[in-house]
DNA sequence: AAGAGTAATGACAATATTGTCATTATGCAA
DNA sequence: TTGCATAATGACAATATTGTCATTACTCTT
């Protein structure tokens, strides 16, 4: 076993030749020192290959430097993308980040995660969707007067948080497909009541207007976001005297269930029938042909909320920031131009 | 905003009347405490909802209370399972977790894990797979005297971790199929090279010599996990002139693109054909018929795994005791009785 | 050159807990 | 009862860092 002597910042502050608390305020990235004293001082770290340990600074301050990350969303995909963007950028912030899975289904939630911010003594904490849309668990934090930053869009509360622009993927999907050549698109709808889906729905719409298409109600099915739903709507679609020559799905199971529905038809996808989903999760590259789909950044997402806690923190103020993240449309197998009969 | 006062040990000391040492000595659960004081410590707790912060703790011992558990597995639902009981447990045991992901494509894992170990203060480290096989991880970690934990089976290293009888599960499996009636049964490989392939092919030749079945080896096909080699797979065995009736593939993935093979053909399933995968993917559920699987209680291996790694961490040595854990054999749609024709 | 204002730096206290070691209490045998 | 071993308790130091506030060093104006 070998013997790792831990440098502390007194070493850095000697070495450097100055007093222990100038030492702490260029590790802490701290105003108000010299230029020239900075970078003696950050020699001398590497110099010892200095390592800040967080458990003092905890003690003292009233600040813990841990950043609260829950989640409930049944696609784990989503979540370990979140994961993965939290622990990079909340590492490089120097803070440290507790992960803690939540049951939206269990009625307090709200409480739930009151006591996780009072346990852990987190200094913020980030809320992925649906979390940040629940009734009562931003006013809970509020009250507490814990920080915090959502994930996704919303409409109601004036909040910055990161997100995507969902209705302009979904027209851009839907250009994608009327570029193809079909005019009857269908559209699969996500769960009822949501933003996301409200929004992905208006991007169909625009994009047909735009183009001069005629929306065809009969086109516009219901789903929930499951493969089942998306089975039941695609054969529902496909059972219309003059049925659609591509389906646009607001999730890729549901898409996945629309091509189902096609291959229990005997139809081809995608000559006959160019189907389409989104986010981009692994079951897009599952299923066969690979689904054409559109990619949410979310790990970009998850970036962004973290350096905008931390700011927050900093400065004790929301800042304002560009909080948009670009989509990506991602084109694959299982859309193609109309085939020539 | 709530102002939230901060019970500290000094007030439990004093409303039990006792000094901050023995306070602490109830609160650490150490000996050579009477009965009586710790009772009336206990009770000092309660009233002022003591809840003790690690932060000093670790200032002033070496100790950080700091687990880490990094991952690097293309499924996520398998991350997003060992998660939560990752979570549960290091919560109930009075540590914090650290949660990081990892490239093991990336040529110096070792390194990169012993970077987080530093930098991040881990007293130890949980290793699920495919980390734990890795080659210098282990011999790193016991150079710089880190106590870890891996997860999943092994069989050439002689350490105490929490597994799956991947063997009996299988075999488990291959009964089910020869119960229904079926007697040309194909299994689909996983990657070559991995354990669990191996303990999986063992278990389903074992049940088939237990049941006097014949194995042809025609009937045993390459896979590497992936859908498409279950495709490819499924492509291979449903050409055979003699084609078998059941389908045990090594995975969810690989039995969806058996399924997909299937229907390209016409087949049904599960009546021309039952299918049967393992894992009990997110896959399992989101393809139709649903699938019958086998499913590992992933975040009870990872609670065993961090209450090991803390009492190793207590006792400074590595207690024996029992780690396998239970499979679970999950019916679905996807396989029936051989149809009468 | 003086003065004012601000930037840079440092001295020292404070943080909540545990380790060490000393002290006091208790039980038990002779 | 005395002596001795051991259990129970407490006093005090130590931990690595940051907050507060004072001091010193610059810069700019007049």
């Amino acid at each position: 076993m070998i013997h790792r002597k831990k440098s502390t910042l007194l070493h850095v502050a000697e070495l450097a030749g100055v007093s222990l608390k100038t030492a702490s305020r260029v590790v802490r990235k701290e105003p108000n020192v010299r230029e020239e004293t900075r970078q003696r001082v950050e020699h001398a770290m590497r110099e010892v290959s200095y390592r800040p340990s967080i458990a003092p600074r905890a003690s003292v301050g009233a600040r813990s430097f841990l950043i609260g990350l829950v989640f409930d969303n049944p696609n784990s995909s989503y979540v370990v993308d979140l994961l993965r963007g939290a622990t990079e950028q909340t590492r490089a912030e120097g803070y440290n980040l507790v992960v803690e899975p939540i049951r939206t289904d269990d009625s307090n939630v709200a409480e739930n995660i009151k006591r996780l911010v009072i346990q852990s003594n987190l200094d913020g904490i980030v809320l992925p969707p649906p979390i940040c849309d629940l009734d009562g668990v931003l006013s809970v934090l509020d009250d507490f007067g814990t920080p915090y930053v959502g994930i996704g869009p919303n409409d109601n509360v004036p909040l910055n948080r990161p997100s995507m622009d969902d209705e302009a993927a979904a027209a851009a999907m839907t250009d994608h497909l009327i570029q193809l050549g079909h005019t009857d698109i269908a559209f699969v709808k996500g769960r009822a009541g949501t933003l996301t889906t409200r929004q992905r729905l208006k991007g169909y719409e625009r994009a047909l207007r735009n183009s001069g298409l005629c929306k065809r109600s009969d086109l516009i099915v219901d789903g929930d976001y499951t493969f089942k739903s998306g089975l039941h709507a695609g054969e529902q679609l496909l059972r219309l005297n003059s049925a659609p020559t591509a389906v646009f799905a607001s999730n890729d199971e549901m898409a996945a269930g629309v091509m189902t529905a096609a291959m229990k038809r005997n139809l081809v996808v995608p000559d006959d029938l160019s189907v389409a989903g989104f986010d981009d999760s692994p079951t897009a590259t599952m299923i066969w042909p690979q689904l054409t789909t559109v990619r949410q950044p979310i790990d970009e997402m998850s970036k962004i909320a973290i350096s905008m806690l931390v700011s927050q923190l900093r400065d004790r103020e929301v800042a304002s920031r560009e909080t948009k993240v670009e989509y990506q449309l991602i084109v694959r197998d299982s859309t193609s131009s109309l085939k020539q009969n």
